[in-house]
DNA sequence: TCATGGAGCTTTTTT
DNA sequence: AGCTCCATGA
């Protein structure tokens, strides 16, 4: 009957569809099995191939660690020698410095939670650029657009002297984006092409599905699945059949099997005729043209000459690839900087193998190591290093406490029932705002899936505690966002009917039909707006998209543009019977305002595309709020109080967790998310069922 | 062909 | 709780 229940169950409400002791019985069922699953595993782990030869290459380059006396003595030459606008020696730690003042080769920088990460990589560029490097020889790149923009502040604050700052930053996404534009011309591209967001490629899927419609088998996975999979087989370096030999549930019949292939064909060949490009293309079309173009590469290679690469350890094989090529001269000097511990975006492709076979690429590397954490109290890092010591694979490290700060002992609170987490949760808020006046910005509360906050939220709301939700829906992924963007879309690429599909199912009377008939009537005509004229009679409601356009087309300023969309979009809206009319609004006044602040419509949709623009919709709000992330999206951030919610089985490890790899990225997660607290700690969890990541036991012997 | 309403299903993490 | 799928009526 469990074994039923357990494949049914909805985990939101589980408490309310089992009576108590069933759920006892069923959180018992799952721990057991779970436990017998790692157990079995931990007798046959010690010894594949793989992991020793992984072993040996971390040890190969943990050799090259240099000892502390001779490093100091170095240190000292290197700085008393010349003298710097930036006091480096008082501002940074021995192996900070070392770091920063490593110039040319290539050096692997491992750096735990906490340990000056970015500060090291800031002080780093500038002092490449006190050493008379040209910063536009300079190439950052980073995990998110916000972390680059905040090294590359810091470095112009630093300097005083914007002008002189040019360095190159952004994600990889982005820098491959702004290539992609810059050289169109040499590459021979169409300049105009967009940017296809996930939920982009889903609909092109759909209306390839749609367009083949009667040749379709029924029972086909759905979109959703088959852009996984086909982004899949990107990020993981593997072939569809792989692919959906992994996929095994529904996927056996062999002509549903053909079916998905030619579907996933004609995607590609599709966004190629109509100058799209998902993520994963403009990270593949950039390794094409640096291996095929001998010009192109040579004018990348000799412009980065310095390249810094952040989080290397959320680095999928693409990603890699790029950077191989990007660095392959041996005058290009590379630092990549990240943390094994910290690999929490496997199921994107993210492959931490990439750090810890560093020196199997670069033989020559060099490794420093940043262990000095300047976060988290003593006790928390106790709890930190012993959660770490689980982590089976990786460069060796103990965080090292240098704030000389004893800090509370984290706490582990168990509730009987969700509700009463969350008032656990507001409870010891208050009494830290009372005794220790902190305010609300600095709190977080931490979750494993985005929807787990929903009855915190709730709580906050009638208790009138300001909060921000990061995570989850994303701004740009909202649909009328989503609509608005279309437009624009449409208009700076006129051969985007993924967009323009978009565009005419928001009109009345037309549906999916009469969409694919105008487009295809658009295509056939070469992409002609005036087709539009054609269908009037029939639906009259295109006339004013018609117009509307054609307005558009006019328009010399983001501005103009965006408020021109937006009146006739308006129109729609107001006709709708929308419960959430008033925050829509809202939304969409944000919207027209960022727009509006771009001087080209190309650079606004890049930036949209690829930036979590949620930060600029928060900007002003940042301040006297609690923030509420799920794990991944707490990365690299730190609080002085962090309440970790749901830390129980099922939640973290995750249920959906299922081979050993998986559950050491758990962990992985679960060691993310504890190293994110300075002063105080909190893991709450509902019901009895602590997470086996916690063992009650070894943590009270921990601190007695 | 489209809009509507009800039933059923499903929920990790994201550039 | 929200979304998609499906059947029904306009």
């Amino acid at each position: 009957m469990i074994e039923k229940t357990y494949t049914n169950i909805n985990l939101f409400n589980i408490q309310e569809i089992l009576t108590r002791e069933e759920y006892i019985e069923y959180i018992k069922y799952t721990t057991e099995k779970n436990i017998i699953f790692l157990n079995e595993h931990a007798k046959t782990q010690d010894k594949t191939n793989d992991e020793i030869k992984l072993q040996e290459a971390i040890e190969r380059l943990e050799k090259t660690v240099v000892s502390e006396k001779n490093l100091k003595k170095y240190i000292n030459y290197l700085f008393s020698n010349k003298s710097y606008k930036i006091n480096y020696l008082k501002e940074l730690n021995l192996r900070q410095l070392e770091a920063v003042s490593t110039i040319s080769g290539k050096s692997l920088v491992i750096a735990g939670a906490g340990t000056g990460k970015t500060k090291t990589l800031t002080y780093r560029t500038s002092f490449l650029m006190e050493n008379g490097i040209n910063s536009e020889n300079i190439l950052l790149l980073t995990f998110t657009k916000k972390a680059s923009m905040e090294i590359k502040n810091r470095i112009i604050n630093l300097f005083g002297n914007k002008e002189k700052v040019l360095i190159s930053t952004g994600t990889f996404h982005s820098f491959c984006a702004s290539l992609l534009r810059k050289y169109s011309k040499l590459l021979n591209i169409y300049q105009n092409f967009i940017i296809l967001d996930q939920g982009d490629s889903i609909d092109l899927i759909d209306q390839i599905k749609k367009d083949l419609k009667k040749e379709l088998p029924e029972k086909l996975p759905k979109n959703q699945i088959i852009q996984a999979m086909l982004s899949q087989a990107v990020n993981f370096r593997k072939t569809i059949d792989e692919i959906i030999l992994k996929e095994k549930c529904c996927l056996t019949e062999l002509e549903v099997q053909n079916t998905v292939k030619l579907i996933i064909n004609k995607y590609h060949e599709e966004k190629h005729k109509r100058n799209l490009f998902d993520y994963d293309d403009l990270i593949d079309v950039i390794i094409y043209y640096l291996k095929t173009n001998s010009t192109f590469k040579e004018i990348i290679q000799n412009r980065y000459k310095y390249i810094m690469i952040d989080e290397y350890q959320d680095t999928n094989l693409p990603q890699k690839e790029l950077l191989d090529l990007l660095a392959e001269r041996e005058d290009c000097s590379l630092m990549v900087v990240g943390d094994d511990h910290q690999s929490i975006y496997g199921f994107r492709g993210a492959n931490y193998k990439n750090i810890l076979l560093f020196s199997e690429t670069f033989p020559d590397a060099k490794l420093i190591k940043l262990v000095d954490n300047y976060r988290s109290s003593e006790n928390i890092l106790k709890l930190v290093n012993h959660i770490s010591s689980f982590i089976k694979l990786g460069y060796k490290k103990e965080l090292i406490a240098v704030n000389n700060y004893k800090g509370k002992i984290p706490e582990i609170l168990t509730t009987q029932t969700q509700y009463e987490e969350a008032s656990v949760i507001l409870n010891n808020m208050n009494v830290l705002i009372k005794q220790e006046k902190f305010k609300y910005e600095n709190f977080a509360v931490l979750t494993r899936a985005s929807h787990d906050s929903v009855s915190l939220q709730a709580i906050f709301l009638s208790n009138k505690i300001p909060f921000v939700v990061v995570g989850g829906l994303k701004f740009t992924e909202k649909r009328h966002i989503k609509d608005m963007l279309a437009f624009m879309k449409f208009i700076y690429n006129s051969s985007d009917i993924v967009s323009l599909g978009r565009i005419l199912l928001l009109i009345n009377k037309v549906g999916l039909i009469t969409a694919k008939k105008i487009t295809a009537r658009y295509l056939e005509l070469n992409n002609n707006i005036d087709i539009l004229e054609e269908f009037v009679k029939k639906y009259p409601d295109i006339a004013p998209l018609y117009k509307m356009l054609i307005d558009a087309y006019n328009k010399k300023t983001v501005k103009e543009l965006v408020y021109t969309i937006f009146d006739y979009y308006q129109n729609i809206l107001n006709e709708e019977q929308d419960d959430n009319w008033v925050k829509r609004q809202e939304d969409l006044k944000i919207f027209v305002e960022i727009a509006s602040s771009y001087n080209s419509l190309a650079e606004f949709l890049d930036d949209f595309m690829l930036d979590s623009i949620n930060n600029m919709k928060n900007k002003d709000k940042k301040d006297q709020v609690v923030t509420i992330s799920t794990i991944h999206g707490s990365k690299g951030l730190e609080w002085d109080v962090v309440f970790i919610m749901s830390v129980r089985h099922g939640k973290i490890p995750h249920v959906l967790a299922t081979t050993i790899e998986e559950l050491e990225e758990e962990r992985r997660l679960f060691y993310v998310a504890l190293s994110r607290a300075k002063k105080y700690l909190f893991l709450t969890s509902p019901e009895l069922s602590l997470s086996q990541f916690i063992d009650r036991e070894s943590i009270d012997n921990l601190y007695q």
